[in-house]
DNA sequence: CACTACAGTTGTACCAAGCAAGCTTTTTGT
DNA sequence: ACAAAAAGCTTGCTTGGTACAACTGTAGTG
């Protein structure tokens, strides 16, 4: 495959291919970190989802897009918090079959208390670390995801977005 | 609980705050977006274990500890890389109870080809990166996981200190 | 008025992880 | 040396989260 062609070996100590390793090494080890963060917190999933609702009210198809993940997850995520009074579904009046959901005042406020104590955690954690290298930490992985989940690994299909494919 | 005010002597205008609530956010799309990666991927979660295992032979329990793990899981995902014929059970010597598991020929194949694999999608997801950029990143990842997996934010136990034992 | 497309929900199956209990072997205490 | 306690690992059971596929009901179209 392609060699380190273009860069240039500076001073790293290896090829760039051992950084680039190495950081699937950390990739790893992190994704095991969430899922025992995520395990060990009693909250459910499918409060994840009341922040990009409280950010944005929307409907299920979207919220599903947003958030990566299939339509029936979202849909019985959606009904747990219906359930416990965090989520509204509002009729869309201009579409009978869909719902806007939104957050309920308690909705807002679980949320707020999970953030509370996210950012508790993350304070606790980060308690040493100078200022501009959350930051910096903050703008990397922000961009990394990005350009992580933009791509397919396989069948990469640059501008196949449109709407209509029906033509039948 | 207690709320910001008791914790925050003195609390920075907006910078800070916000940019801890923004790792966190970040926090959540990073892990979704590695359940989403981890399942689409044919290889099961016990495959990862042959990478630790191929930097050094060991057995289950230090394994399960390295991981973060519970015993019983690493446990059942060895059972399927031996039934796979990709580690090997070698008796302890020194300890009935125990086995020493090393991978075998076929299995330091098959980690070969998950990590070029992985090695391969994220130099593509790094094409535009600056060298610099990515090596940044691993350092921070890095020491943030480092950081996060140490402390216990809650149910912090003053007794265990005794031995350096970082386990559960 | 039929007929296709679409938004969401429900049925089913799978995988991953953990707790608790059990079995075997080692270590320790008397 | 022997019995009891501890250690290392495995297995039974339960839970939680996800996706695929099939279904229900509404919107738009000729």
């Amino acid at each position: 495959m392609a060699d380190s062609s273009a860069i240039a070996p500076e001073q790293a100590p290896a090829t760039p291919d051992d950084t680039v390793t190495e950081l699937g090494r950390q990739l790893a080890r992190f994704g095991r970190a969430m899922v025992r963060y995520k395990a060990q917190q009693a909250a459910s999933a499918a409060y994840g989802l009341l922040f990009p609702l409280a950010e944005r009210p929307q409907r299920a198809g979207a919220l599903a897009e947003a958030v990566h993940a299939d339509p029936s997850t979202v849909s019985r995520q959606i009904a747990q918090l219906v359930e416990r009074g965090l989520v509204e579904r509002q009729p869309d009046p201009a579409d009978g079959r869909a719902c806007v959901l939104v957050p309920t005042d308690a909705g807002h406020e679980t949320m707020a208390a999970l953030r509370r104590r996210r950012d508790e955690h993350l304070a606790a954690v980060l308690e040493h670390w100078p200022a501009d290298d959350v930051h910096q930490l903050v703008d990397l992985l922000s961009r990394f995801i990005t350009d992580f989940e933009a791509p397919r690994p396989s069948g990469v299909r640059p501008e196949e977005t449109e709407t209509s494919t029906p033509s039948r």
